[in-house]
DNA sequence: GTAACTGCTTGCAATCTAGGATCGGTAGAT
DNA sequence: ATCTACCGATCCTAGATTGCAAGCAGTTAC
């Protein structure tokens, strides 16, 4: 874990995301708002382990892309939060559900975010990256339109009724 | 390998192409222009082993990310392509080397490339795109203005100059 | 003829991953 | 007070993946 191969961007990238569960972890908890650690064990789409989620979890928090507090309505709760650097990765997730929705056979249903966000263009990504450090880092909401989350919430739950999965 | 943990786009993308090498394998290829096994191996940044990259083209063949033929001059020697899919590809591998330059210690002069990517925007990376089409794919060129791969190889080798690594 | 080069395979040890049961502690309802 | 559900993990085991070094048969240049 602690020598790189190699000082190029892309594959330092790769040494700290490039792995199968860490970027998923980040996105349910950047578009499905998993703050705890049952939220993204058992909500997962994918069916994390319990050890992978809590190594995932330890890594995210070492390399800066979490980071956790207590939860004062349970002592033994922990809210994890993303940082900065992880809010910075939207772009980065917007250009891989459009490339995925466009060459894998994703379903339509989990796919409707994706448009939404390759719709929206930088634009609608800086309104959403503000959104998440308003809840995540405790940032000053800018208030300006209709929420970007809640748009790309609204667009799946009405692709949600009526089909099953 | 055959089996999905689910339908979304994000997930998809990860299960393609979510390991250490399969993306630096395809960068090789993209910006570096290795066409061959030898190539790929011994010209490569991180010091790839030959069963994985084996391993990696042999997925990347099935996945339809790159494809393979004979070199007439050479009856052993293989020649491989991009495929359109994965030169749809650019803009996450931009957006990757530009977090990558951004939040990771990469080195100044591997970076060169990124940076030149980021400023370029949509607009260079299409122009990137269009020029591997006609070195993989065999398009006909379209010849606007400076070439965008030249223009990063010139970068990147003033960048080189005096500097080591 | 021989030496270097071609893409690729094999064997092996070490590491990483996945699944499931389990842990000690907390909180709310009865 | 006691039962039940929940909390974030951890442990164990088996299996898959990885990394390294060596080796392969066929091809080509000298």
């Amino acid at each position: 874990m602690s020598e790189q191969r190699s000082g190029c961007p892309i594959n330092l990238t790769l040494e700290a995301l490039g792995d199968k569960w860490s970027l998923l972890v980040i996105r349910d908890m950047m578009f499905g708002n998993r703050r705890h650690f049952r939220e993204l064990l058992t909500k997962s789409e994918e069916g994390i382990a319990s050890n992978i989620l809590a190594d995932r979890l330890k890594r995210l928090l070492e390399a800066g892309f979490v980071s956790r507090a207590d939860d004062p309505s349970h002592k033994q709760k922990a809210i994890y939060s993303l940082s900065e650097k992880a809010i910075q990765l939207v772009p980065l997730l917007a250009h891989m559900g459009a490339w995925g929705a466009r060459h894998t056979d994703a379903t339509h249903t989990l796919s409707v975010r994706a448009h939404l966000l390759e719709q929206g263009g930088p634009a609608f990504w800086d309104a959403f990256m503000d959104e998440l450090r308003v809840g995540h880092l405790g940032a000053a909401p800018k208030g300006t339109g209709p929420s970007a989350s809640a748009q790309m919430q609204a667009a799946y739950e009405k692709a949600m009724k009526g089909v099953k999965q």
